[in-house]
DNA sequence: TCTGGGGTCCTAGGACCC
DNA sequence: TCTGGGGTCCTAGGACCC
């Protein structure tokens, strides 16, 4: 059996641990540049508010209803979450962390409503934060379960432990809402007459294969009980890490969007060299605003290799800027850009290519000290001048939340 | 006025190899 | 009139997830 842990409303959750005046209280979480509500209450939830809605369009709703929002603090989330997973280390041999507010379990020993219960209680008391446990044989099975646990349940905790339960479930669960089927197959799936997800289970496997690829194939034989997503208790590397931002207005002026691509170059670097591992491509795109149906768009992108697989700050802002260069056109006004390195290698596989000019050697000395300048002094204090300094590029956060748990200066006082 | 960001996997078709 | 067979790798586009 396996078993899925996954945080109820986690950002709002973290945003709520450290202001309990919020408890029961309607609470939204804005995504990057306070554009859109990526987090919601239940309270919230109950308002009507719908996940990825544009704030402005919800003002007067926010105002009348009190509702209290949030810009997102990562920093904070990602601690949390960090904390979550270790608690569920020290009770699992086995744990997938499979987002920052999930987890899939090895429940194989003692699969019990009892024992979910002790675990969704000592993370709510060392953690605060509420979370809902599903068990079941199959990952997609425990997807379902959890949704019951945390819709339907008391406790917050839900078994699937045999077949005449699984098909009763099944027969009044949604088929969109079944993993791994997003909008498009469940209109395909709906127009063949499938609604419900045991009507899938039992679905003509010709049929799906030939309408939904293999995948699936995959999610039919996982209701069917049969496992096919394993337990991924070590990280693979990562394929592709990205760095991409809408900008505050849209702007046709060089010297910005340089500003905010070698931003986002030299952070992709930064997050290459925390994985551990070297790119050796390199894609940057530019876009207009796609939500202006007058005007015309232009979503320009180009991909350049690296003759060594890099991590180099430098090296990949070089190559992000003569990518810039050949893409950029100035009769457009551009709305987001980003900055995408792919390819990877783990850094102790590199070889280096034969025309190789830089002194790798020191390079990455540089690049370390570096980083730990700034781990101590905060991210950015040493840059690019390539970066700018004016970041006109960037957009408001009005409503962020202090770093309680990342940041000494930002931690809690408490009066007695 | 204001509309997020970061990922994975699958498939078809093209280009290439022997 | 007739024109092989067996592969790999790469890319773009589509679908999905959180």
């Amino acid at each position: 059996m396996i078993g899925l842990v996954d945080c109820n409303n986690f950002y709002a959750s973290c945003e709520r641990v450290f202001k309990p005046h919020l408890k029961r209280k309607p609470i939204i979480v804005l995504s990057n540049n306070d554009g859109c509500v990526i987090a919601r209450s239940n309270e919230a939830k109950a308002l009507g508010i719908k996940m990825g809605e544009p704030a402005f369009k919800i003002k007067t709703l926010i105002l009348k209803n009190k509702v209290s929002v949030f810009s997102t603090n990562f920093a904070l989330y990602g601690d949390i979450s960090h904390r979550v997973m270790e608690i569920l280390k020290t009770e699992f041999n086995r744990v997938e962390i499979y987002s920052i507010d999930e987890a899939f379990l090895d429940f194989s020993i003692s699969a019990s409503i009892d024992r979910a219960v002790f675990i969704r209680n000592k993370i709510r008391q060392y953690t605060g934060i509420p979370v809902s446990i599903g068990i079941a044989p199959t990952k997609t099975l425990t997807k379902i379960a959890n949704h019951i646990a945390k819709k339907y349940t008391e406790k917050g905790v839900f078994i699937l432990n045999n077949e005449i339960k699984i098909n009763k479930i099944l027969n009044s669960y949604p088929i969109e809402d079944v993993w791994g089927i997003g909008r498009r197959y469940a209109h395909k799936l709906k127009q063949a007459g499938i609604k419900t997800a045991l009507e899938f289970k039992n679905a003509d496997t010709t049929w799906i294969r030939r309408n939904l690829s293999v995948d699936g194939i995959h999610i039919q034989m996982e209701l069917k009980g049969k496992q096919y997503f394993n337990l991924k208790t070590h990280q693979s590397i990562k394929k592709s890490i990205s760095t991409t931002r809408s900008f505050s207005k849209e702007t046709n002026n060089y010297n910005i969007i340089k500003d905010a691509i070698n931003t986002f170059a030299s952070n992709c670097a930064l997050k290459l060299r925390k994985e551990n591992i070297c790119c050796y491509k390199l894609t940057v795109f530019l876009m207009t605003n796609t939500y202006k149906t007058n005007t015309k768009q232009h979503y320009p992108k180009i991909t350049l290799l690296f003759s060594t697989a890099t991590n180099d700050s430098l090296e990949i802002s070089n190559m992000a800027n003569k990518a810039l260069k050949i893409i950029y056109n100035n009769n457009c006004c551009y709305k987001k850009a980003g900055v995408i390195v792919h390819k990877t290698i783990p850094d102790k596989e590199v070889q280096i290519s034969l025309f190789n000019e830089i002194n790798r050697k020191k390079r990455r000395k540089l690049m370390y000290s570096v980083d730990s300048i700034n781990m101590i002094m905060g991210k950015d204090k040493v840059r690019l001048a390539s970066q700018g300094f004016d970041k006109e590029w960037q957009k408001k956060q009005e409503q962020l939340s202090p770093c309680y748990t990342t940041q000494i200066e930002d931690i809690l006082t408490i009066q007695i």
